[in-house]
DNA sequence: ACTTTACGCTACACCGTGTCGCGTATATAG
DNA sequence: CTATATACGCGACACGGTGTAGCGTAAAGT
């Protein structure tokens, strides 16, 4: 989670020591409390309903209280996000199809939740936050396209795919789509495209492929794209 | 441009009856230099310096008068970015590969302009008002999806690709890798990158691909993704 | 008791959006 | 030339959201 909460500078203390700090703790039940009336407000009534307000009313709380645990709105929304979209266990079927499904899959549920209303929001403000984009692109993408990468390097090892590609862009190919689309809207994000572009990625990387003899080619087959 | 500039009421009755309006006529030259602003700022500075009080400081114009022409922050930089961004020819090579490189490069120069800086904030606008939404969608994503979709069927009437793809996936996972990487950062938008895009879509449309008959497989010819 | 921290509250400064009304400038219609 | 209609520049304002400061009080440790 790292810095998204650095408030509790005597939680650093109570670390050093190893004791318990000093003073009136922290009531710990809040920051539930305020990841979910967060993640709430986020899926019922999109980003411009989240100010600070409107969470401290929904929790009951006071509004400094807030300030007192997160340094801004920006925080706050990463830290809901990113509790919410921790790290999940990557796939391993043994099979890239499978995993790479099983990835998919992730996503599709995720864009449904209170990820898919934050996004627009989310990318507003890490445009304006180097610190707050380096967060969110560590904790909540960067688990995701290991997961991703994983599999594809399973794969090479199997030689279930051949070697050599640019597995970054691969990842971009295969989740750039549903980022895409969400974010603009000119598309449906479906269980369809899911399935599509897990298929399409595969006939990127598959193995199998013979190159036709110039002599045994039909009429038809043109061979535009070098390959290899 | 369509709705993005509703304000000139006069205008609608002027090309009803096509005849000058009445009253003083509204100085065009603003226009165009509020465009030149917006975009200036943009570039220079990022979608947060992009203020009506800041645009109307550098066009030595009144907000008022800018409140006048656009109803909100929000059409004011659309109309501008869309302005700019305005429809481009449509590459038509005859191979299709390079009618997506030419593409590709156009996204490759978009992304490095004030388009580039203005992306989040916009996509966090087109979120909170569906109406921007559809606007940027027609008249900025449209024009390029179009030209993009027409180069895949001009190479499938050549026979250059195979038949029955999802076209509006291809189109995503062509650019959305693009858009993606300038959302999140993550990973740069280069050159090379886009090369490679180009020629993993064109692995995944191209004919003179063979199964090899399971009698004539050699050991490492896996074959997990069905083809067809 | 004393110290230290958290909590809830009120108040405030700041900034950006969007609106209103005024006096003035510039066009057309009669 | 007068009347009408619109645009312009300006000042003022309401509204809402962010973030800060200070107060009295609550809850822990020494």
């Amino acid at each position: 989670m790292r810095n998204l909460n650095p408030q509790p500078l005597a939680a650093v203390r109570e670390a050093a020591r190893s004791k318990t700090p000093l003073g009136r703790p922290r009531d710990e039940s809040i920051d539930a409390e305020v990841v979910a009336a967060v993640l709430q407000l986020l899926r019922k009534r999109g980003y411009g309903a989240v100010t600070i307000a409107s969470v401290a009313r929904k929790v009951k709380t006071a509004r400094t209280s807030l300030y007192r645990r997160w340094p801004s709105k920006r925080h706050l929304v990463a830290y809901a996000v990113v509790s919410e979209m921790g790290a999940k266990p990557a796939a391993d079927t043994g099979e890239l199809r499978a995993d790479l499904e099983a990835a998919v899959q992730t996503l599709l549920r995720a864009f449904a939740g209170p990820l898919g209303q934050a996004l627009p929001g989310l990318v507003a403000d890490m445009a304006q936050d180097p610190e707050l984009a380096a967060i969110i692109r560590e904790e909540v993408l960067a688990a995701r396209r290991k997961s991703m990468r994983e599999a594809f390097e399973r794969a090479e090892v199997r030689g279930e795919i051949r070697k050599g590609f640019e597995t970054e862009l691969l990842l971009d190919m295969l989740t750039g789509p549903f980022y895409y689309r969400a974010l603009f809207g000119h598309a449906p994000i479906t269980a369809r495209m899911a399935r599509d572009v897990v298929t399409y990625i595969g006939r990127i990387v598959a193995r199998g492929v013979r190159r036709v003899p110039a002599h045994a080619r039909v009429p038809g087959d043109v061979e535009t794209y070098r390959r290899d």
